[in-house]
DNA sequence: AGCATTCAGTTGTCAAAGTCAACTATTTCA
DNA sequence: TGAAATAGTTGACTTTGACAACTGAATGCT
């Protein structure tokens, strides 16, 4: 089980969250329509077509209080019960243009509701904080969807974000201690710093507009002429599995190749078992080792080379 | 009216956890008492002694409601009715001992509904990030109350923190691009970098285990000998106006002073108006002043120097 | 193919939750 | 001092939610 003092923290977001959005359903009680019909109704409204059941899993509803609910719906004209297809079972239900309407009005309203008692009180910093955090705890607690993943170079901020991110994930995985936040914010700073925007590149993997990942090539610091260096790889837990750091790796790759480097380098520690494996379904072969001790622990460093 | 879509990140946060809190109230439907009334007996298990108007206002109850509930209540001696002290139109209400059994009992059950429904799932590193946004939000939205105020040295991850939130800051509040991230990169990975204990400290202001604020003292790069140098000092926007910079400032000062330094200086933006006066108040005098072209825009730095 | 099981939806019955207005006893404040 | 506001109660009512029993259709298993 959980920590004491996260639970006891989840459990007031939970009460003050509850109060929330009891504030905001406030809204609705100068409408025509009850709260659970507007529900609905914005439910048809977004999925278009469905059927009853559909409505009631993704609501939580009782399939008794929403057959009746329809019911009322459909002898409104807002909703309509479209011939049965396929399942026998199953009636598709979908909105009448009236019903449209409705659900147009209860958007506008909700969200000018959500806008003045959430975001509007608010500085354009802290909105970002608070949809940022927002955003965050549906990806933690959502069921994850097949999102499209962007590469884009970081925007203002990033760079302290990717030092943060690490510092902190490899602390809990790996134990790590603040020698490592140490060594890579050098790192960061010598990549912002490396001459001119030749030969260097940095790309953040973006997921539903969180940062899912990242790497970075410049020149290699002591290699040879031509060679690159890979560094910095690294793919959030929350995004793990759905190949983002072979993309990056592979973007890497034909980078280096099409700004004239011959070859490409990385260091990283074998503890760090699924980035090796990407490295080496990319071709990077391992061309040397060596024991160290940093960050707090005993490592076995490994460099790898890929020669195109 | 806010960006729409935030409203609509917004909107699909409060649909999302409306249907969570849905999920962790199913569990209440075991016990004898019903959902409001374990509200209830909860708030006054928090509060210790209450009365009905304060329950109804942070429950956001309706007060006749609330009287059949505490009627109830009080008759299953879960609920005592205490003397009418002082105001008498209110009614001091408190637990029995066997309400407090009950609330205790509810605690745990909601405990452990909550652990295993939210935290569980996750990695503790998940857990870390899912419990940071919730704080996160709960500070964005919540009235701010009177909580203690803690200096302390950063943990890992937090000078990456201190980087993306005063890059993501400044670029909102003045404009400034990722020539300042790169700067500030660059100038805490010196801060690491600078040698041994002495001399030098970075102070993380924590407000309910929010950072708040940091800034660092280190020897001056290029002063006279027995020069301390203040640097990135900030103040989160939410925390502002608390007298966190002061306390911030006095306590570098403190430090320099103890550490043996003869005076501290600093470098900082006269379009910075909020901090300016701390340094005025804390008996810093301006010794020059140049304008530059930096983070793409015209400013006018200042150097501010206190002789001890 | 045959039969038990599961699933979508409906209907009946209740209990609980929530809304609204009217009313008493205090307190506050102009 | 008197009007307005506040804490709490009571009555009348609607909506929500829970649960069991039921029909008709689909699915799975042997």
């Amino acid at each position: 089980m959980a920590e004491p003092a996260d639970i006891a923290q989840v459990r007031t977001f939970n009460r003050f969250y509850t109060r929330i959005i009891g504030l905001l359903e406030e809204g609705m009680h100068q409408t025509l329509h009850t709260l659970s019909e507007a529900r609905v109704i914005y439910e048809l409204d977004k999925a278009g077509t469905t059927t009853s059941a559909m409505v009631a899993e993704t609501l939580g509803m009782d399939r008794a209080q929403l057959s009746r609910l329809v019911g009322k719906l459909v002898s409104q004209d807002i909703v309509a019960v479209l011939p049965r297809a396929g399942d026998k079972r199953s009636v598709p239900l979908a909105l009448t243009r009236e019903g449209r309407e409705v659900a147009k009005h209860f958007n506008a309203m909700s969200d000018a509701k959500a806008a003045e008692t959430l975001l509007d009180p608010l500085t354009p910093f802290e909105q970002r904080d608070l949809v940022g955090a927002m955003r965050r705890i549906s990806a933690l607690l959502a069921e994850p969807e097949d999102a499209t993943l962007v590469l884009r170079p970081p925007r203002v901020g990033e760079i302290g974000w990717l030092i943060h991110r690490q510092a902190v994930l490899y602390h809990l995985e790996q134990g790590w201690n603040g020698e490592f936040e140490t060594l890579i914010t050098r790192i960061y700073a010598d990549f912002e710093a490396a001459p001119g925007t030749q030969g260097k590149q940095l790309w953040v993997a973006e997921i539903e507009g969180e940062v899912a990942g990242s790497v970075f090539v410049l020149p290699a610091e002591d290699g040879e002429e031509g060679t690159a260096q890979l560094r910095m790889l690294y793919v959030e837990p929350m995004f793990r599995g759905r190949g983002i750091g072979a993309r990056l790796v592979a973007e890497a790759i034909t980078f280096a190749k099409a700004s004239g480097y011959k070859r490409i380098m990385l260091w990283t520690q074998d503890c760090l078992a699924s980035a090796r494996s990407i490295y080496q379904k990319a071709g990077f072969v391992l061309a040397q080792e060596e024991r160290h001790h940093s960050f707090g622990a005993d490592l076995n460093g490994q460099y790898w080379v890929l020669e195109f």
